[in-house]
DNA sequence: CGGACAAGCTGA
DNA sequence: CAGCTTGTCCGG
């Protein structure tokens, strides 16, 4: 082979450039594309992929003058993948590739690719209506929350290598494990990122996934679409489900999105086809009993979470009952997650709550500072709520049992022996199964003034129906369509409503959002009103620094002016695409 | 990102 | 004006 050029994109968050370095003879035959190199860039080495491969004399640099690539580190993404983070750059306005490609890199170095393992599939359940979904190019497919994924998994398997991707880790293991069972080859990413790349019939992984190696890819499954734990939480808020489904448009590929309660987006990505489920009485039988309290008819203890048909359950000492509450909303009372101390106000010293700005702000004097811990200026927290300790204590003497209490600040699982336990949403991700589940207080949840909220009020109620048979729901709004759509297992309630909204208000996936914050925001903001191109500019009122709502009526327009404006030197804009949160 | 180098500030 | 901080530029 003549002398080749490697363009390399050095692995240094703030560099996105570019540069071309030789590629030596003794190893022109390892480095390919999405190569991991190190190369020598000015005066130190570093790591980097290789982006793209081209001839002498193609390049504006004379091939005298370059360095040559330092060493061949390991096998990186593919092609493909490179390419697909170069889309997703646009699509989340991420300007630069090297957090999909960090995402789509192996975790340790991968110096050559194993052979493909690939087994017969032992006879065993699968889903019809997967295998008919991938035959006829892919699809959406509606299973209620208690159905069993595996046969839909195992119609992917028959289809060929398959790459699945599922929320939770849990989820993850216990499908892997299943599968080994079945003696289908497995690679659990990212961990078993090279077998993944050398050959398997499935590779399976959370959110992550979406970016992993899978050899000879000839499907893809999304299960869950609708979770919103597929989606980063940090810039570029890049989503699973959007990656997957590009992913294999690119390759020609069938994917089938799975979930109970679909998003309006995959509903509207598949309308042509419809809505695939099972027949409406096998649908509804999977979904949990679905109790609704009306908090009205509580009277004269109106204001009491501690409803009779609470005590009911409650007093039953063979049901396992795990409660959900979020009285506190946001957190009030704070602590450190590495020093354990608690976070109060610098001039009052009063406990300060975290505002939507990743602010400290005193509700006593109104001391606003940045969310840092005084004591050992670590950034992340623990939310105490201080309401979850009060309710435990009023539910034992209602229950006259013992009563757990868990939140996210508890790292240490509840006692296995206490069979009633009160806690935030983090009752709902860390307790095993139970008889019910009841949320003490559903509106705040179903009625918070967030666009996504019907959506990702009747997730929570999925969840909670995967956990235990029956759900209570207390509330003040027993009618409202979300819950409705749970007693009838019929999401469709929610989903019609949902979708004219959307149209009306020309919110995804009827147009695109993007929410700006930080400093240098109002630069950025400034600069795209002059844009020309079918760009809106709306301003959120925020505590201190301002956040804008930046729409147009495609991601890829929006990603494509967010990426051309220019940032002022030193700012620091936060580019949330798809906000789940507005 | 991090090194290089230049311009700006301080103190004896 | 040495010695130090701060800012800007640039990398193949």
């Amino acid at each position: 082979m003549p002398g080749r050029i490697a363009r390399i994109l050095p692995d240094i968050t703030g560099l996105d450039k570019r540069f071309d370095y030789l590629v030596p003879a003794d190893m022109a035959d390892r480095i390919v594309v999405g190569s991991l190199v190190r190369i020598d860039l000015h005066g130190r080495r570093v790591g980097g992929w290789v982006m793209s491969i081209h001839g002498v004399g193609e390049t504006l640099v004379e091939a005298a003058s370059l360095k040559e690539v330092a060493k061949f580190s390991g096998c990186g993404p593919t092609a493909e993948l490179i390419d697909l983070a170069e889309w997703a750059g646009v699509r989340w306005a991420a300007a630069r590739q090297r957090p999909f490609l960090v995402t789509a890199s192996p975790p340790r170095m991968v110096p050559g690719l194993p052979e493909a393992r690939r087994t017969a599939l032992r006879p065993g359940p699968c889903s019809p209506a997967t295998a008919e979904l991938l035959a006829s190019g892919g699809g959406l497919l509606r299973l209620p929350p208690r159905a069993d994924l595996l046969p839909a998994v195992l119609a992917a398997v028959r289809h060929g290598p398959a790459l699945v991707v599922v929320p939770a880790q849990d989820d993850v293991a216990l499908i892997a494990a299943r599968l080994r069972r079945a003696n289908v080859a497995v690679a659990i990413v990212p961990g078993e990122w090279a077998q993944a790349a050398g050959g398997v019939d499935v590779v399976i992984g959370t959110r992550s996934a979406a970016w992993a190696p899978c050899a000879e890819m000839a499907c893809a499954l999304v299960i869950d679409e609708h979770d919103e734990a597929l989606q980063e939480e940090r810039a570029p808020t890049w989503h699973a489900r959007d990656v997957v489904a590009e992913r294999c448009r690119r390759a020609g590929v069938p994917c089938v999105l799975i979930s109970p309660v679909p998003t309006v987006t995959a509903i509207e990505w598949y309308a042509r086809d419809g809505v695939v489920h099972p027949p409406r009485a096998r649908e509804r039988s999977g979904w949990p009993t679905v109790a609704v309290v009306d908090r009205r008819d509580e009277e004269p203890w109106r204001r009491s979470l501690v409803t009779s048909a609470l005590i009911e359950r409650l007093r039953d000492p063979e049901r396992r009952v795990l409660c959900v509450s979020n009285i506190t909303g946001r957190a009030r009372v704070l602590a450190c997650r590495s020093c354990q101390a608690l976070v109060r106000c610098e001039v009052c010293d009063a406990a300060v709550g975290l505002t939507d700005e990743r602010r400290l702000v005193c509700k006593r004097c109104g001391t606003d500072r940045p969310a840092v811990c005084q004591a050992c200026g670590a950034a992340a927290f623990a939310n105490l709520r201080p309401g979850v300790t009060r309710l435990r204590e009023e539910l034992e003497a209602a229950a006259g049992r013992p009563v757990a209490q868990l939140t996210a600040a508890d790292d240490r699982p509840p006692d296995p022996h206490i069979d009633v336990v009160v806690g935030t949403e983090a009752v709902l991700h860390r307790s095993g199964p139970a008889d019910v589940v009841v949320f003490l207080e559903f509106d705040s949840e179903m009625l918070a003034p967030r666009f996504r909220a019907a959506e990702q009020s009747l997730a929570l109620l999925v969840r909670a129906g995967r956990l235990a048979p029956e759900v209570v729901v207390q509330t003040f709004v027993p009618d409202h369509p979300v819950l409705q759509a749970a007693v009838r297992g019929d999401p469709d309630i929610v989903a019609a409503i949902e979708r004219d909204r959307r149209l009306r208000l020309g919110l995804p996936p009827y147009g695109a959002l993007a929410l700006l914050s930080g400093t240098g925001a109002d630069e950025v903001v400034a600069e795209l009103i002059g844009h020309d191109g079918g760009i809106e500019v709306g301003e959120i009122d925020g505590h201190g620094s301002s956040r804008y709502l930046v729409r147009s009526a495609d991601w890829m327009t929006l990603g494509a002016a967010l990426n051309a404006a220019e940032r002022p030197t030193g700012s620091r804009v936060r580019i949330e695409v798809d906000p789940a949160r507005v």
